[in-house]
DNA sequence: TGCCCGGGTGTTTTT
DNA sequence: CACCCGGGCA
């Protein structure tokens, strides 16, 4: 076992724990991965058979590549039977076998976020509700949070705290909502990326005998990236664990960053209660960075409150200092960096693959993109819109989709008209009503339409029912045809191909060849079929429903300089890494920067940022740079005051910022009034918008406290308190102190940094 | 039923 | 600025 050899007291402790509930603590860097690897095949040389693990990774392709390292310590052969991936694919699976249990066939559809929401939009219109107030990206984050807590529609609509919640929110009807898009989504034979969590939940607490089932299988679970989970997933371990208790945790509250998602850094709390026996290892040597970056790191992180701490150190050299960069506008800032790229590049004979450029929204990649190709660097993009969210794509994947599940209704109205085939809105509609009428899915009215009346002519149903025979058609070839053979001929028998080919516009081109893509894509996953199995066409819609496209490298992308957002580098390392766009408003987000926990969660992310560079990393800010079209002035990151300047290698160190969070405010302010004057009209709603649920609080903003109208005796509002007077302020800005009476809620001390107030006079 | 134009709206982050 | 959606007209 010469791989033991390889590693640090720290890490051999943890690999060579074989048994028992253990959490290792890994700060960046310190090898989480190489532990994670060696433990597992530990396991194995061990004699535990591959088949009794269960490995949880946050990313497919962590997944992927972990079991490729695990493969070249103990074969392939062993390697290939761990149940390794991420949770919504490992559990998809088995669903996708149990999922009879709790009435589901076993066809069912996996709803992207987009089919999501284009349900919910849907149901909102059919409910006549306002659409401005039901926006369905809120709606979703709200379902999904609700599902993530393991709150079932009928348990949301019942529990007098949301409601109250929900009716301070002014939107009352969100149980509603979710009742029906539960409904919907069943109807639809369909589960949410949410439900794939929710409903193995039901599963194993449902049925024991499951539950029995699967403790036996798993006998050995691990799970990576555990500071990013959320409750539902919490559970899931729990249950799967109880009975044997070989679970090891890997993660780094450092780096939890999906805490926006439903990620819930008191699971790391809750293991000890769990497993109060539970050994504790921690990894704290960086191997991946120099001194200078640990450092700076370690300062940057110490500024959190709530951390469990830790000492990361390194025995790797001083490395140069940080260097940052300003630059007058965006476009400068990537004329900067790409030059900055290019020097870098030739000075340390360096490759491309060196290079990261890690921004905090994906809209900031233009710039850079276009400074790379004028100094003719390639680049990839990581992120964006997916492959597989392509229209083009998704076009195809719909009649996949229906041909495997005809109940999948978003798939259904996707394409019954698309090719043009004289079925409109009007018929559907007819049909819609039908459906809700009936309480039965689309598919079944439109297949019988004599059965349900429809009031369509005739016409029109005969072109109805040659679309369902169509779709039949192709569905008898499920369980015959391969995954390549079924799909090549959906794609030419639906006239898809030939309208994309008809179109020869560059736009049309690049669609027509996106779908031959997504067609190879289906032959590669039927040629890599293992021996004596077929890959028919519903095992690769499990598959693409999950994919996403970071999980597809491909060749031609080698040796490319990479664009990524910091949450897409999470787990990467590259040798010099450029933490662009440091500027208030931006990194930290702007709708973070009024709770401290949201911000912390922002320096975590600098955090993660940060230490994905081993020798160099890099810093840039903008004075100016273009929002919503037109230009707005920019002040430096406070992140940036955070690091001690003797690890800064600056023309000129950037000013400190005002320590005044109303300057701030006002800046916000300026910049909204800035805007077409009829955009005014959308302000009174931000009385509607509640600071205290940020997960649903709208886009137009929170209110600012403006200190300069705020004054002892002032009438204020308050989103959650309603209506109240300002008793007395002090302290200084910007710790300024409100005591507030409310009528409602009795009299309130708020932090006027934290609360958002509205001065009503 | 389909296309075009204009207004409104949006930027976190993702399985 | 860029996209999406809805309304109006052909």
């Amino acid at each position: 076992m010469d791989y033991l050899k390889s590693l640090n007291t720290a890490q051999r402790d943890a690999v060579e724990n074989l048994e028992g509930p253990m959490m290792v603590i890994a700060g960046a860097g310190s090898g989480k991965t190489r532990v994670l690897t060696y433990r597992i095949a530990h396991l194995i040389n061990n004699n535990v058979d591959p088949f009794h693990i269960l490995a949880l990774t946050f990313t497919n392709k962590a997944a992927k590549e972990m079991k490729k390292r695990i493969g070249e310590l103990v074969g392939e052969g062993e390697a290939m039977n761990i149940w390794m991936g991420t949770f919504h694919s490992i559990f998809a699976r088995i669903l996708r076998m149990e999922c009879d249990r709790i009435g589901y066939p076993r066809n069912f559809t996996i709803y992207d976020t987009q089919d999501s929401k284009s349900l919910i939009k849907t149901i909102v219109k059919e409910y006549h509700l306002d659409d401005k107030l039901y926006k369905p990206g809120i709606v979703y984050n709200r379902i999904s949070s609700a599902k993530n807590n393991l709150i079932s529609a009928t348990a949301y609509a019942k529990n007098d705290d949301i409601i109250a919640d929900d009716r301070m929110n002014n939107r009352p009807k969100m149980g509603e909502i979710y009742m029906e898009y539960q409904k919907r989504c069943f109807r639809s034979n369909a589960m949410d990326f949410d439900d794939l969590l929710f409903k193995t939940n039901v599963l194993l607490k449902d049925h024991p005998d499951v539950l029995h089932k699967y403790q036996h299988k798993f006998k050995f679970i691990l799970v990576d990236e555990y500071q990013d989970t959320n409750y539902s997933q919490y559970i899931i371990i729990k249950r799967l664990a109880a009975l044997n208790e070989n679970l090891c945790v890997v993660g780094d509250d450092a780096q939890s960053i999906y805490g926006f998602r439903g990620a819930n850094i008191q699971n790391i709390l809750n293991f000890k209660k769990d497993y109060p026996d539970f050994k504790l290892f921690k990894l704290e040597q960086n191997y991946r960075s120099t001194k200078v970056i640990v450092d700076v790191a370690n300062t940057i992180i110490a500024n959190n409150v709530d951390q469990i701490k830790k000492k990361v150190w390194t025995e790797n050299g001083e490395g140069d200092k940080i260097k940052l960069y300003k630059a007058l506008t965006d476009n400068e800032e990537g004329r900067i960096i790409a030059n900055s790229i290019f020097e870098n590049h030739q000075q340390h004979q360096a490759k491309h693959l060196d290079f990261a450029i890690l921004y905090r929204t994906n809209a900031q990649s233009r710039s850079f993109e276009e400074a790379l190709r004028k100094l003719n660097i390639p680049y990839k993009i990581y992120g964006g819109l997916s492959f597989y969210q392509r229209k083009e794509i998704k076009d195809l994947l719909a009649y996949f989709r229906l041909t495997a599940n005809f109940h999948d209704e978003e798939s259904l109205k996707r394409i019954i008209n698309y090719p043009k085939r004289g079925i409109g809105k009007t018929s559907l509609d007819h049909a819609t009503v039908a459906a809700k009428e009936h309480g039965v899915s689309l598919w079944n009215i439109l297949a019988n339409p004599d059965k349900y009346s429809l009031p369509i002519n005739n016409g029109t149903k005969s072109k109805i029912s040659d679309f369902i025979a169509l779709i039949k058609s192709f569905a008898t070839k499920l369980e015959t045809d391969n995954a390549y053979v079924l799909a090549s001929n959906i794609a030419s028998s639906c006239n898809l191909l030939k309208e994309l080919y008809t179109d020869k516009t560059p736009e049309g081109l690049s669609r027509f060849e996106n779908v031959q893509e997504l067609l190879n894509g289906i032959k590669e996953f039927t040629d890599n079929a293992p021996k004596d199995e077929v890959r028919f066409l519903s095992d690769f819609l499990l598959d693409v429903a999950l994919l996403t496209d970071a999980d597809s490298d491909k060749p031609e992308d080698y040796n490319k300089v990479t664009l990524m957002t910091v949450h897409a580098a999470k787990g990467l390392e590259f040798p010099f890494v450029y933490v662009v766009g440091m500027e208030e408003n931006l990194f930290p987000s702007q709708l973070s920067v009024n709770s401290r926990s949201d911000l912390e969660e922002e320096r975590r992310l600098f955090y993660v940022a940060v230490t994905r560079a081993e020798k160099k990393a890099f810093l840039s800010y903008a004075v100016s740079r273009y929002r919503w079209g037109n230009l707005t002035q920019c002040e430096p990151s406070r992140f940036l005051e955070e690091i001690d300047e003797r690890f800064i290698d600056a023309d000129e160190f950037p000013a400190k910022r005002k320590q005044n969070t109303a300057g701030i405010q006002f800046e916000n302010t300026a910049n909204f009034l800035g805007r077409p004057a009829n955009r005014t009209s959308a302000a009174p709603k931000k009385n509607l918008v509640p600071p205290n649920l940020k997960k649903i609080s709208s886009t137009t903003g929170s209110p600012a406290v403006d200190l300069e109208k705020l004054k002892e005796g002032s009438n204020v509002l308050h989103a959650r308190f309603g209506k109240g007077k300002v008793v007395k302020l002090e302290g200084m800005a910007p710790n300024v102190k409100a005591t507030v009476y409310f009528p409602s809620a009795g009299q309130k001390q708020l932090l006027l940094k934290f609360a958002k107030l509205e001065v009503l006079d």
